[in-house]
DNA sequence: CCCCGGTTGTCTAATTATTCGACATTTTTC
DNA sequence: GAAAAATGTCGAATAATTAGACAACCGGGG
């Protein structure tokens, strides 16, 4: 599992680093978050480990928000974790609702964020399948409609086809499933 | 909209039905969460204001936590909204990651809170419109699955049911939709 | 009430599709 | 390189589909 650390503090990326680093199999981390595009879609990431604050002018948190949502945007997001320093009730409430898997805040203890961290990691996972799968539900939903008004010599070849794919061309096996000689199959494919 | 107020402070549940009477459908409120299962199990209910501390020997948010648990274990949750006077993050981090759609804290401000319900509530909405294509997909999922290896004949007849089921029975207007002579389909009809 | 368009159930004869057995050929597999 | 499996193609027997036709039936409107 492959965490990356971003916090513009090169202190905290220091101990964070060695904390994670035996506990993972890979520990990056980076200071600029503007990087983080260009880190995650090479997508082996599992984690992100956020700081709320880059700019030190405003201390509210608007940066983690602003870069969790550039995240949790992307296809095949990865977990996010936040961390914070200034946290209060409604910035953590904010950003579970925009999807980060959990909210901690400094000073942080270590067994409890490797933790989270795992936890993180499951969670955005089944969420991810469950996403992938909705798509696919969509795509079924789709096709099943299309079936229902299909001319039964459409809904032969349909099948017809899909069976000699899954016989990988083989047209006497294929014939043998569809219960049909493996002439008549010819002669079908024939007539196109 | 129905929303159900869960509060134990008598003065709590009266000003929230006076704030939220006038915008909202339908206000109940109860005193005692006890009751929860018996009043979302008649499935009228979009969202629940829950308050998070029922036993004032604990303030920790237990409470609040367990019956949002309960709530969010049913089928057809309604959203859940938790209020509370002692709020602190890991507490509000935990309430979203248990499902509540919002965590907001006293003293509220009216507006604010009026919106987060209606937030609440479409969010809720739409994680329960994706749950039940979930549960589609798994369905069609399997139909599909089991289609693939079926017999041309078998598959023949799945759709001519299908199709006549569509018709409403009409078995002219479904050979044409099917493509095939009126009489070929009392033909196969015949032969079951 | 009766007529009408649409459906149903059934029939024939002509057409078309499917099956079976057989054979030569090509491709796969060991 | 030989055996096994798959392909491509026949012809003849069998089965299914088609078009056309006809009587019967049902439901709504004149």
């Amino acid at each position: 599992m492959k965490i990356l650390i971003v916090d513009d503090n090169a202190a905290v990326r220091t101990t964070l680093k060695l904390v994670l680093g035996g506990e993972f199999e890979e520990v990056a981390a980076v200071g600029d978050p503007t990087l983080l595009p260009a880190i995650l879609s090479r997508g082996n990431v599992d984690a992100v480990l956020l700081d709320m604050n880059f700019d030190n002018r405003k201390l509210d948190g608007s940066d983690g928000l602003f870069w969790l949502e550039r995240i949790k945007s992307m296809a095949q997001a990865p977990a996010v974790v936040l961390i914070t320093a200034f946290g209060d009730v409604p910035l953590a409430v904010e950003a579970m609702k925009r999807g980060a898997e959990d909210f901690v805040t400094k000073p942080w203890e270590n067994g409890e964020l490797i933790e989270k961290l795992r936890k993180a990691i499951s969670k955005n996972r089944r969420l991810r399948d469950d996403g992938r799968r909705l798509d696919k539900a969509k795509e079924l939903e789709k096709r099943a409609e299309e079936q229902g008004r299909m001319t039964l010599d459409e809904m032969k070849r349909k099948h017809i086809q899909a069976t000699i794919e899954k016989c990988g061309g083989n047209l006497t096996a294929a014939a043998e499933h569809l219960g049909v000689n493996r002439q008549t199959l010819y002669n079908i494919l024939k007539r196109e």
